[in-house]
DNA sequence: CACCTTGTCTATACAATCAGTAGAGTTAGT
DNA sequence: ACTAACTCTACTGATTGTATAGACAAGGTG
């Protein structure tokens, strides 16, 4: 799952690629329009800037932006940022690898070869949208499970 | 993250399809085998018992084994029985849905519909895995620790 | 039947992480 | 200066995750 606080991340940063060259957009205003508890989006934004992902003015007019235009911030790079990775086991990330407390050796574990190949494909999914693409809002749905 | 439950949950999946047809497994020996602490493999085994993927027998010469063949144990049901979702979202989850708190009107959320479509491109590939398959191994990282 | 072996169940302890808040500080425009 | 904005460190309470304890139930064997 992702933590709430990535998903507040996600639509926060989706907030601003929407106001995208419309000057700094007070926190209030995000919180508002996203239903983000403001002192909670003060913690989260402060990250996202650290990270690079966007850029605060301060003072009168002050307010947040994105760094970079919503065409190069991919979902994958938001969610590696917040999560550290895409990975589904510590031992499957590609960026952050650790090893997997109480596992067999690491090239033995078949769990560890089907999450890698996973997160792949995870990640091919997540680094080919960007924040400037529509996203439809209701996939059809598969019957993909039982 | 899948947490240390489902993990230790599939390895001993894992061990009970690599041994199926040669009887009930006892506990130990999968505890032994698969690294796993003893006390919680009862829990977690009690749970797939529960759950249907495994069958238990008591006293003497008892143990477990796999309730199915293991051709039909697909990856995506050992996580959805774990876990109640393979969604990385509650709002996502094609079974157990729910709403997530703090959000937008489902209708207008993007991140639902990116991660509806992440969902299903994640269940096709682990309902496509069975314990039967073999799976490639891959090679672990040359870090500089070890 | 007595007894040992093995699984079952409920309760609990402890620690880590998560979600959110407090509040003093900094910067910039007027 | 004053005020409207962001910044930073710390903290708290709740929840979840990991694991263990211990009494109980069932099945096979002599």
């Amino acid at each position: 799952m992702l933590s709430q606080k990535t998903r507040y991340s996600i639509r926060a940063l989706q907030h601003l690629a929407d106001t995208w060259r419309q000057g700094p957009v007070r926190l209030d205003a995000i919180a508002e329009a996203q239903n983000i508890p403001r002192k909670f989006l003060t913690v989260i934004l402060s990250e996202m800037v650290r990270g690079g992902l966007v850029m605060s003015t301060r003072g009168r007019d002050g307010g947040y932006e994105l760094a970079l235009d919503p065409v190069d911030v991919r979902y994958g790079d938001i969610i590696r940022l917040t999560r550290g990775s895409l990975a589904l086991v510590p031992c499957a990330a590609r960026n952050a690898h650790e090893h997997c407390p109480n596992c067999l050796p690491e090239a033995e574990c078949r769990l560890r070869g089907l999450m890698l190949t996973l997160r792949d494909e995870m990640a091919a999914m997540l680094d080919r949208v960007s924040l400037a693409d529509p996203i439809a809002l209701q996939p059809s749905f598969v019957d993909a499970d039982a």
